[in-house]
DNA sequence: ATCTGTGAATCAATTCACAGCC
DNA sequence: GGCTGTGAATTGATTCACAGAT
């Protein structure tokens, strides 16, 4: 969505399920908590929730209470609390380390991200295949060889492959992901992927993005294209 | 998804309504499709549609005869039509004007990006709101300043912005887009962000696709994270 | 009195399965 | 025989509505 998103291989419950759509929505719980952390709020009912999330309370009280019953009726939910429940049930209570192949604009912008350290993900390691970005500096962390990417991996204990090639060498840059023995990849290239079962792929297409709102750009003033 | 998604208000149906999870797969095949007309190949079956968009072959027939009933029984879909149907009900037919607020990292790897224009979006400006800025190259269009947006709106018949600021100045920069007559909005920055019911939002937080995968790496790897 | 947590009801999306056409 | 198109059945997500806790 957003984003094509191929559902990844679940294997048996090996704890509470949480529905798909609940677990898209629990980041952005996440970002506000965390936000009204910084405003000194620390009590959050889910009418109040909903209405900063632009959801509604039945479906915030809903998706909480996936994560256990962590709210006081009559009262709402400890910010503080609610956050480290999120974190857990999402594993960000310790960082994940990434790795992000290609140290283009998209790379640099991705590594650049403060959005990412500030979330739990550290990036290890921008690789890239062209030689001469190699020993360059991108945010703070030194392109390096795409050969590197088995040792990096291993080394660094990287678990997350992020792909930020042009479209045409994402699928390669996916099989060196997998060979080196990353089983979770976020995909930025506009291509589909062909990875065995037992990897996870998310695909953000930022194009495709911009196509599915200029649907409903067009839905809405259908006058405006003519 | 991928991503967070605020519903864009759809008043009457004015065209045949096709249901939002289909909308937002319609990209997908469309890419396929694009992909199919290089490599020569001018018909596709649902079942080969389907393996390559890692789908099944009902949903493909079914998110198909939305646009109407354009395949051949005992053939397949003629890929080139099937294109067009696709771009009609996306309205790809003629191009949509964009604007980038954020002339930062972000903004300097979404204007670059070939698979804007590729897929009929061009980038007529790129703002910020620093002077420093102002005047300099992203990708073949100068940076113009946040104060000229209503005048390249108008003039340029701009219908879509993209928000590539930091978090802190996503609000005011949605605001702007607004004042200046804009409808359509698709925020990179990790915000929440609050408009007039008429525009519509699609927000895509990298961090939190990052966050997602996470859930199910863990899931898939429940050791993985001691 | 207020707000959570949750079954029950509703609505949406997916899958099944097969009639109809090539 | 093979493949589409689509009602019917199923599965999943959302919303309702209220009992129960503070």
């Amino acid at each position: 969505m957003t984003d094509l998103v191929k559902p990844p291989s679940r294997p048996e419950a090996l704890r509470r399920r949480i529905p798909d759509a609940a677990v898209t929505r629990l980041p952005v719980y996440l970002q506000i908590l965390n936000k009204s952390i910084t405003e000194g709020v620390s009590q959050l009912s889910s009418d109040q929730l909903a209405g900063l999330a632009g959801l509604n309370a039945a479906k915030v009280r809903k998706d909480l209470s996936y994560l256990g019953s962590y709210g006081t009726r009559g009262v709402g939910y400890d910010v503080a609390y609610l956050v480290y429940q999120i974190k857990r049930e999402l594993g960000l209570l310790n960082d994940w380390k990434v790795v992000v192949v290609g140290a283009g604009n998209l790379g640099n912008a991705l590594t650049n991200y403060a959005g990412f350290s500030s979330r739990g993900f550290e990036v290890s390691a921008v690789v890239d295949i062209d030689s001469a970005k190699v020993g360059k500096k991108v945010g703070g962390v030194v392109v390096r060889h795409v050969d590197d990417l088995l040792s990096i991996v291993n080394n660094d204990k990287v678990s997350i492959g992020v792909i930020a090639t042009p479209p045409a060498s994402a699928q390669r840059a996916a099989e060196l992901l997998v060979a080196a023995g990353i089983k979770s990849i976020l995909n930025f290239a506009a291509t589909v992927l062909t990875v065995p079962s037992e990897v996870s792929v998310r695909s953000v297409d930022l194009g495709m993005e911009l196509q599915i709102l200029g649907y409903y750009e067009q839905l809405n003033r259908p006058g405006a294209c003519q």
